[in-house]
RNA sequence: GGGCGAUUAGCUCAGCUGGUUAGAGCGCUGCUUUCACAGAGCAGAAGUCACUGGUUCGAAUCCAGUAUCGCCCA
């Protein structure tokens, strides 16, 4: 299949497109249905089309990804179901601004012809999206891919609207929205951004009809001042008290309006009166509604005032119409002051215009009566959210739930199954297309509007597993396990699919939330399209492989809420990848022409007893289980940076640090057994790290295992996990090896401030009344040859310390270098020095900590006795250092 | 205005349920171009854990408050 050799160079990009094609060529992220494990299906948010994905997407995906891949070896039957969503606003945004570019509008196309415009993008942008989340490694079902206005998915969509207007939950009717009068449609309170803007605040005298004096009133928004229908004050402002109930003449019209009184004006505010608008502003419909204030339309769709406004200024834009009014009350002399104001202007997120909220018919959702049950889950734990703080969010924000405005003046939508019949008056709602009107036979006019693109998005869950028609799939595959997503998904998606789950399948759409962190560019700001922070993964892949940009982006993610990116930090993963590269190929080099070349260990059941193995072998047994347990749990437990810095730590510094260097001279051996053994047990270990890491880096690890295990029966992704189970614990081989390290790192920190050069040979003495450790110690003499040059080491309890050397300690042993010819007994002096500051101010504490009597009696035994056990081993390596500088200083 | 998150080495961040000699990667210093890896190895320097109080025998960790930064909602 493969050459025999692993390539002495780590090349990314080829391998990771080769088996990406051969996975799928296997059909390996088809629904195994023939896995022994349960059902665990997770569908994809789907990544809307306006345009590529960006790095935050990369780390969604590489997540979902890992979970999926992460499952299917553990024995469960996966789904990863993937498609895209179309955007409805933000997309009719994208393909109008293609068309300015030409100076066309979508008029010009008419509806139809715009349409197809928005089928052309999305071919291309769903097409493009697609590649990356291959690109990615991504292991989705691809047979499976939906959009969300494929024929499927919008009888989905007609069926929900149906069944809600059946049962009542959706009508008709006038209320205030959130009107873009650039987009030309009703928006989302969460499509409204606040934006900070230089204004003005204009105080304007309004006087009593009676003439017995004046109000004063500051607003941001005089021209609303034509469509107001009251002034209110605070019940409870001594200054105005006496004014409610009397009229204002309200300026620059005819008309008289009353001065009411109402808990929610702010006295602070301004001058504390405010005038009323209530057919344009939010607070001030309430105000009227309270205080039975008609409602005056004087801004229409457009954005221009009307008829209503007075014939001075209809027709006029917003904006004209403003600097008309100030011109006119100046005129009047009604203008008392103007004040700069810095305000926050309520503008569209899609195209910045500022929102004019107005009273217009829209198709409402009733949430109120479907709400409880999407609450409830929550609140029960049949939905749990990761990191668990979302809940609060989500739960706030059900409970305030306003009636869901569902229309949209839109033409890239799902057209509102509702349909006229102007012979009869007859309002149809249907999910097959009527072509008569049922009652009187009268032809029929569809409603122009559109869905919101969320009213499809809540359904996703439910409409790419089977949703209505397919009953049976539908049982299998939902409810999915788990969403992940960013967090300001959690209202647009997030609580939708729970409501609509709960409400067509009385069933939640999903166990698990995980939400993940929001990546942030190198300068802080979120990456965005739309602020062209957005970097394209495709970028960072061909620098630096998928596998290093799923590995950096997975352990940058903490619990956190944000992780900062910039290009360099990738070559975190790179690195890692190349480290994992050579370890390989070092052992394929050594696997060569030996038995082991064709019958690599395949699983933990091989793995050697304990009495054919060497100590370093059953550490690196005991480490590396230890660590599948690790990995396995912090990936149920959605900690993948845990599992990834667990497999980076174990991998390089136990796995290549420690134990290739101390197995090397027994590969070297001239008796093949011994190499043998020596072999198994690396193959064994390198194959657990390679599944545990597979979800994370699918690519290299597969390619690296099929270098190595040429008779593994399966591709490593549809392998069995390995969770560590089955590796026995050695804990007094962890032990023993952990003081073995202590001691060769100890030799190495002489050496090395010693400035004994790297290629010398040393004797060593290590004095040491533990008669279990000098016996190993004396038994693995050659660790101590072979990872920092000792040539001769004597190990005992009553050793004298040689004439020039330099000592040091770890815990109770003594070691000695005799460093005769080479030592500078200034430089040492130095050292011990050094050394003997830190252990006396660890001992200080250590000694304060036992001095005090209720820290001896109140603390738990076990950690006074390790206080204990501090206390006199920093004692008596002080004692020796201090003797040994004593003889030290004699000698300079 | 309300909520959430962050504040730990020059930089980016770990540190879960309080007891560690406070860690990692990058960067920095010195040594090594040794036959898996210089995209490397070995050693080293570097931190009053934002601040102030409190709880506790004991706080980076828990509580309260303050400051700065960021996000969300209004």
């Amino acid at each position: 299949m493969q050459d025999k050799q692993i390539a002495a160079k780590y090349d990314p990009s080829e391998l990771e497109q080769r088996w990406f094609t051969r996975w799928q060529n296997a059909g390996h992220f088809k629904l195994n249905e023939d896995a022994p494990g349960s059902v665990y299906t997770v569908v994809i948010p789907p990544p809307n089309i306006t345009g590529s994905l960006h790095v935050g997407h990369a780390l969604n995906n590489s997540i979902q990804d890992i979970l999926i891949r992460f499952k299917r070896m553990a024995g469960f039957k996966v789904l990863w179901q993937p498609g895209t969503d179309h955007a409805g606003i933000a997309t009719q945004n994208k393909v109008e601004q293609s068309l300015a570019k030409d100076g066309k509008t979508r008029h010009d196309l008419g509806r139809e012809g715009f349409i197809k415009k928005c089928w052309e993008w999305r071919e291309h942008f769903g097409r493009d999206i697609v590649e990356q989340l291959k690109l990615l490694g991504c292991s989705c079902d691809w047979e499976r891919e939906r959009f969300t206005m494929d024929e499927g998915l919008s009888r989905a969509v007609r069926q929900a609207f149906k069944k809600y207007y059946d049962d009542g939950l959706i009508y008709r009717g006038a209320r205030m929205v959130n009107w873009c009068p650039r987009c030309h449609t009703s928006i989302s309170d969460l499509e409204v951004k606040h934006e900070e803007r230089n204004g003005s605040l204009w105080y304007i005298d309004y006087p009593l009809a009676d003439g017995s004096g004046k109000l004063t009133v500051a607003t941001t928004r005089p021209e609303t001042m034509l469509g107001d229908t009251g002034v209110a004050v605070h019940p409870a402002d001594e200054r105005y008290k006496d004014f409610i109930g009397k009229a204002i003449a309200l300026p620059l019209t005819d008309r008289e309006i009353p001065i009411v009184a109402d808990e929610h004006v702010d006295p602070e505010f301004g001058t504390g009166v405010v005038k009323v608008t209530p057919a344009h502003d939010f607070n001030d419909a309430e105000i009227g509604l309270r205080n039975k204030l008609p409602s005056l339309i004087v801004i229409n769709y457009k954005g221009e005032m009307t008829e209503d406004a007075g014939a001075a200024y209809t027709g006029l834009t917003r904006e004209e119409c403003r600097k008309k009014v100030i011109v006119d009350l100046e005129a009047n002399g009604r203008l008392s002051k103007t004040e700069d104001y810095a305000l926050s202007a309520a503008t569209c997120d899609r195209c910045h215009a500022v929102i004019e909220p107005l009273v217009s018919e829209q198709w409402w959702l009733d949430v109120e009566k479907i709400k409880q049950p999407a609450i409830e889950v929550v609140k029960n734990e049949k939905v749990r959210f990761f990191p668990e703080r979302w809940t609060r969010i989500y739960l706030d924000w059900m409970e305030n739930l306003q009636p869901w405005c569902i229309s949209r003046q839109l033409w890239w939508g799902h057209q509102i199954p509702v349909w006229y019949c102007d012979a009869c008056d007859a309002t149809i709602v249907e999910a097959e297309t009527p072509t008569a009107c049922p009652k009187c036979g009268g032809k029929l006019r569809q409603e122009e509007d559109v869905l919101d693109t969320w009213f499809s998005s809540a359904l996703w869950p439910l409409s790419t597993l089977g949703w209505p028609d397919n009953e049976e799939e539908l049982a299998k595959l939902y409810p999915t396990a788990v969403l992940s997503t960013a967090p300001d998904i959690i209202y647009l998606w997030v609580a939708r699919m729970i409501m609509s789950g709960m409400y067509f399948r009385d069933k939640e759409p999903f166990h698990s939330v995980y939400l993940h962190a929001t990546i942030l560019a190198q300068d802080g700001r979120r990456m965005s399209k739309s602020l062209g922070t957005g970097v394209d993964p495709r970028e960072i892949i061909s620098e630096y492989g998928t596998d290093a940009l799923r590995f950096t982006i997975v352990s940058l993610t903490g619990q956190g809420q944000s992780v900062k990116l910039w290009n360099d930090r990738f070559t975190v993963g790179r690195n890692f990848a190349n480290k994992l590269w050579n370890a390989a190929r070092f052992l394929r080099l050594n696997v060569a022409e030996t038995e082991l070349e064709e019958t690599a260990p395949l699983s933990a059941e091989t793995l050697p007893d304990a009495d054919e193995t060497q100590l370093e072998d059953r550490w690196i047994i005991s480490r590396l289980g230890r660590l599948g347990r690790d990995v396995t749990k912090a990936l149920e437990s959605y900690r993948f940076n845990e599992a990834a810095r667990s497999i980076y730590d174990a991998f390089w510094h136990d796995y290549c640090d420690w134990y290739l260097e101390l197995i090397k001279p027994r590969l070297y051996s001239d008796d093949p057994a011994e190499k043998q053994q020596a072999l198994s047990v690396a193959l064994h270990g390198m194959r657990l790290v390679l599944k545990l890491l597979h979800p994370i880096m699918p690519f290299i690890t597969e390619e690296l295992y099929h270098h190595l295990f040429p008779n593994a029966p399966k591709d490593l992704m549809v392998s069995p996990w390995e969770d560590g189970e089955d590796w026995s614990s050695h804990l007094f081989c962890e032990e023993m090896v952990g003081k073995l390290q202590e001691l060769i790192e100890a030799v190495r920190n002489v050496r090395g401030e010693m400035n004994v050069p790297p290629g010398a040979q040393i004797s060593l003495l290590i004095k040491t009344e533990d008669s279990e450790l000098a016996e190993v110690i004396e038994k693995h003499q050659h660790y101590f040859a072979n990872l920092t040059r000792v040539e001769e080491l004597t190990v005992g309890a009553d050793l004298t310390k040689p004439d020039g050397a330099a000592a040091t300690v770890v815990g109770a042993p003594l070691l000695y270098l005799p460093l005769k010819g080479v030592i500078d007994f200034a430089a040492e002096a130095e050292r011990v020095k050094k050394e003997l500051g830190k252990l006396r101010g660890h001992l200080t504490g250590t000694e304060k900590k036992l001095a005090n009597e209720s820290f001896v009696s109140r603390a738990p035994a076990e950690v006074v006795e390790h206080e204990r056990e501090k206390c006199n081993r920093l004692a008596s390596e002080i004692e020796a250092l201090e003797k040994h500088l004593g003889q030290i200083e004699k000698m300079i």
